[in-house]
DNA sequence: CCCTAAAGTTTCATAGAGTGAAACTTGGTT
DNA sequence: AACCAAGTTTCACTCTATGAAACTTTAGGG
C-alpha cells in the first residue's frame, strides 16, 4: 500500500484512469480499455459496471461502446464558482477579441501542463468548443513563458528543474529570456508550438498577487508579426489586470 | 460482493460517491464529507488523496478545503461530442430567444430526472451559467411531458411505473393529458414547478426518429400566458426540429 | 446457414488490498 | 497553557478486489 508519500486506493486509481482515457478518445470498446490502462478484462468490466451505475460514464445504445456519462457534466457545472476564471473572464475576453480581431484564450498551469480553460475564436460567431480543455506542454507558446516566469521564485526553480522536459528544451535560454518577459510584462512566441501560429501572452494575478493564469492573443503568424504583437501588448496587459481584480 | 444485478467495486463507488457530493456544495472539509457519506475519517482521507493525486480535487490553498480539479474540465471538455446538442444546438436556441425574448432550455433525461445542459437566458447578454448542469424532476414541468410523452412506447410504460414519484404524482391524469400533447407536438405548464413560471416545450427527436432532449421556452406567468405560448408554441417546435436534424 | 473468432460476461478460489479503531500531530480558541 | 477539533498516520484483521478460466453472445466469412 506503500507508495511514493500519500497512500491511495488502488481500485479507486485504477479506475480513474479508466475515467482518463476519455480524455483521448470519445468512445472505446471495454477490450481497448483493458489494452490501454493494462488491466484484466474482466477488472475493466467489472470498474466500468461501477462507473456506469453512478452515472459517469454510458453506454452507447447503437455501438455499444462506452461514453462519458452526463454526471460528468453535471460536476463541471457545480465547478464553476464565483472564483472561476472560466465564467468571470468571459466578458473580458470577448472584449479582448472584438478589440484585436483575434483569438483570445485563457490557460491555468496544472502541474508541468497548462490547460485552455477557455477561449473565444475570432472570426466564428459562436466559440470552438473542441479546444477548450486541451492540455498543452508547458515548455512552448507565449502563454508557458508566463506561467512559468511569473510564478514564485520557489515554485518557477521546481519547475524549471522538471526532469519530463524533453530534451529540446533549453533551460539556459529560458532562463536567460525570463527575465526581459518579467520586464515587459509579457512573451511572445512566434512557431513554436504550432507551425504559422504566434502569440502574445500576459500573466493574470488574484488581489492577492499571485499568478493565477494566462491570457493569450493568438493568431496566423503572417498577421500577427513581432512588431504588430508588441503593439497589442498594452491591450493584452491591460485586460489581464482586469480579469485578475475581477477574480475572487 | 453481490448486489442488484452487477457486480461493482465498493471502493470505487465509494469514491465516486465523495465526487458526488460537490454536485451540492463546491467545498468541503474532510470531516464534512467523511458525515456526508458516511465513511470513516481515515477512509475519506485515503479516497481524497488518491483524487487529489489524479487531479479530479484539489486542496484550496487557503481554506484548506477540497474543490473539484481541473481533471473534471478536461473531461467534460471531451465529453462535448459531434453529437452533443449542448454545443451544437447554441446558435439555434439563440436564435429562438431573439426570436422570443424568453430564456431558452435544453433539457436531456437521465433516469428518471432531467439535466438542463443548456440555456441562453433572456436579459442578460452572458449566460448564466449556474443553472446549467441542474438536476430536476421529471414530474412536473413542460420539459418533462415531453421527454415522457414522446419517448418510445415501453420507455413511457417504464418511467409513468417508477415507484420513486411523490404521491402528490397523479398518473391517471398525466396518462389521459399525454394524448394530447403527442397530438400537439408540444407540452406547456403553469406554475408547476416554480411559482410565477411558465414554459412551452417540444421534443427533440434524432434523425432515426428518436427522443433525444426537450427544448423549452420559459418565463414569468403573466408575461407568457396559454394563450401567448400557445402561438409560440410553432417556433419552439421548428427550432426543435431544426436542432434535431443538426444532431448526429 | 453453420462455423469460427472476437468481444463481452460470469464464476470462483485466493491473496493481498482496503478498512476503521486508535494513536498521534497540527493549529486554532478560550 | 490547556483544550478541542480537524487532519494524518499506523497497523492487524478481514473481507473485498482480483484475474484465470469457463461460458455466452455477437459478428463476419465461407
Amino acid at each position: 500500500m506503500a507508495e511514493d508519500g500519500k497512500s491511495t486506493v488502488r481500485a479507486v486509481e485504477r479506475a480513474l484512469d479508466i475515467l482518463l482515457c476519455f480524455t483521448k478518445k470519445k468512445e472505446w470498446a471495454m477490450t481497448e480499455l483493458a489494452d490501454s490502462v493494462g488491466l484484466h478484462k474482466s477488472t475493466v468490466h467489472r470498474m466500468l459496471a461501477t462507473l456506469e451505475e453512478r452515472g459517469f460514464i454510458v453506454r452507447d445504445a447503437a455501438s455499444d461502446r462506452y461514453k462519458l456519462g452526463l454526471r460528468i457534466w453535471e460536476l463541471s457545472a457545480n465547478m464553476s464558482g464565483a472564483d472561476d476564471p472560466a465564467v468571470i473572464g468571459l466578458p473580458e475576453m470577448e472584449r479582448l477579441r472584438d478589440m484585436l480581431g483575434e483569438t483570445v484564450s485563457l490557460y491555468l498551469r496544472d502541474g508541468n501542463e497548462r490547460i485552455r480553460i477557455q477561449a473565444v475564436q475570432s472570426i466564428q460567431a459562436i466559440r470552438r468548443v473542441a479546444p477548450i480543455g486541451v492540455r498543452l506542454p508547458l515548455y512552448v507558446g507565449a502563454s508557458s513563458k508566463v506561467l512559468i516566469a511569473f510564478e514564485e521564485a520557489a515554485k518557477r526553480e521546481e519547475l524549471l528543474q522538471d526532469a519530463s522536459w524533453p530534451p529540446s528544451f533549453d533551460r539556459q535560454q529560458f532562463q536567460e529570456q525570463m527575465a526581459e518577459w518579467q520586464r515587459l510584462g509579457y512573451a511572445m512566441s512566434v512557431e513554436e508550438r504550432e507551425q504559422g501560429a504566434a502569440a502574445v501572452a500576459a500573466p493574470v494575478f488574484s488581489r492577492t498577487g499571485k499568478l493565477v493564469a494566462a491570457l493569450s492573443v493568438s493568431g496566423p503568424a503572417n498577421r500577427l508579426t513581432p512588431e504588430i504583437m508588441r503593439s497589442q501588448a498594452p491591450a493584452v496587459i491591460e485586460a489581464a489586470r482586469r480579469l485578475g481584480v475581477m477574480l475572487k
